[in-house]
DNA sequence: AATTTGACATACGCTCCGTATGTCATTATC
DNA sequence: GATAATGACATACGGAGCGTATGTCAAATT
């Protein structure tokens, strides 16, 4: 009968455990998931998981560095796609809130992740993301478009702002409105970094302004 | 021979075993820290764990309890012998990074706490610290300081920056370097907040100041 | 003085993880 | 082409940790 080759198999296996722990990490959370389950509903034992990813651990990286290589990819579409690079890179901080909204990578990437392989910052997979960042902002840097801060700092900054604004967002009881609140502030402070003749898109309010909401 | 009243006796074991928890879960972790271990070492037993904490979750939610209350004071008496509010505010963003800074917070609040307990948003200890900063930028907005935006959403963003500033600069292999460049990054940012006739403290140098009428 | 409450300790079972071992197919060697 | 060797898994085993159920003893209540 057609057998398919070998590696073709293994990759199959690979990736079935990778999607079985995907689901099962996004759903009940790292802690809860057990290994047993989990690679029984991929039709496997964990006799497969420590040879293919040594320990639970192992898995949860190589989960996270699928989610994180999904997210870099949807991020250099977007920043790709813009007129200006200043408008790139707004994007792409739009784009970055809007991933952290989803339920799966909150949990995986923002929550877990953190707790048991350590500080994202060290991460191979997430330094892509905020290198991806810092390398607009070092040319909006040399454009004259923003002021002389170091890249990396500010992308670290906006980033951060972003995933906690993501997180207040999606726990909050109106999404919707939280949204339009944050995507305000957040623009506000962006302009932080633009250089004074360069300001736009604010109207100047004069002394004392009340945003009435809707 | 003197027994001591039976409140006091009790309190006395509750604060053992938050403080013995408090270092368990901060050197090794939460889910490292075996309850049978750090009970002991506190001269008791799961029993009196599950007797006043109900389970290990629980007795997290004290740590942290505990340590949100201490951050807390540490922010109110910072902000509070300020010249301006504005002043104020920043210096408390500033010991709010510094405070990121020390493992024990890094390990308990902002890893494990999120992982375990959920979206810290969602604690009625961190809200704390988030409104502290949202009542000072209320009034940083009534007195005309900074621009119509909601407090609670820069407040948000303001101390999302902030905390991965902190994880950056604590992991980084130089952390003083880091650390100027992430404090010069921040204050960038804010001056985002800042009404336009109100900016300071920037040099300024104008290339091709391109000023729209005001 | 008798009873009740509550603060703990002890005992038990269960789940889960990691390792050590086994099995079978594929690949390499002659 | 038979045999050895490798590698991809499954199975078996032991240990640790958690939660609960139960026990005990002092203090508070009556």
């Amino acid at each position: 009968m057609g057998h398919k080759p070998r590696k073709e198999m293994i990759a199959e296996t690979r990736a079935k455990l990778v999607a079985a722990a995907r689901h099962a990490f996004g759903s009940v959370g790292y802690a809860e998931a057990s290994m047993d389950d989990f690679t029984a509903s991929a039709g496997l034992t964990r006799g497969a998981l420590y040879h293919h990813f040594g320990d639970k651990k192992g898995l949860l990286q190589a989960v996270i560095a699928e989610i994180d290589a999904e997210m870099l990819a949807r991020l250099k579409i977007v920043s790709a796609r813009a007129d200006t690079l200043w408008q790139g890179f707004v994007d792409e901080c739009t784009a970055y809130i809007e991933m952290a909204l989803e339920p799966e990578i909150q949990r995986i990437v923002l929550r877990d992740g953190p707790a048991v392989l350590g500080d994202p910052s060290q991460w191979p997979s997430q330094n892509e993301c905020i290198r991806s960042m810092s390398e607009n902002l070092q040319k909006l840097r040399d454009e004259g478009t923003i002021v002389a801060v170091d890249p990396e700092a500010a992308a670290r900054l906006v980033s951060g702002a972003s995933l906690h604004a993501a997180q207040w967002i999606a726990n909050s009881e109106n999404p919707e409105a939280t949204s339009k609140k944050a995507v305000k502030a957040f623009n506000v402070l962006l302009e932080g970094l633009l250089r004074q003749g360069r300001r736009i898109g604010r109207a100047q309010a004069p002394a004392e302004v009340n945003e009435s909401p809707a």
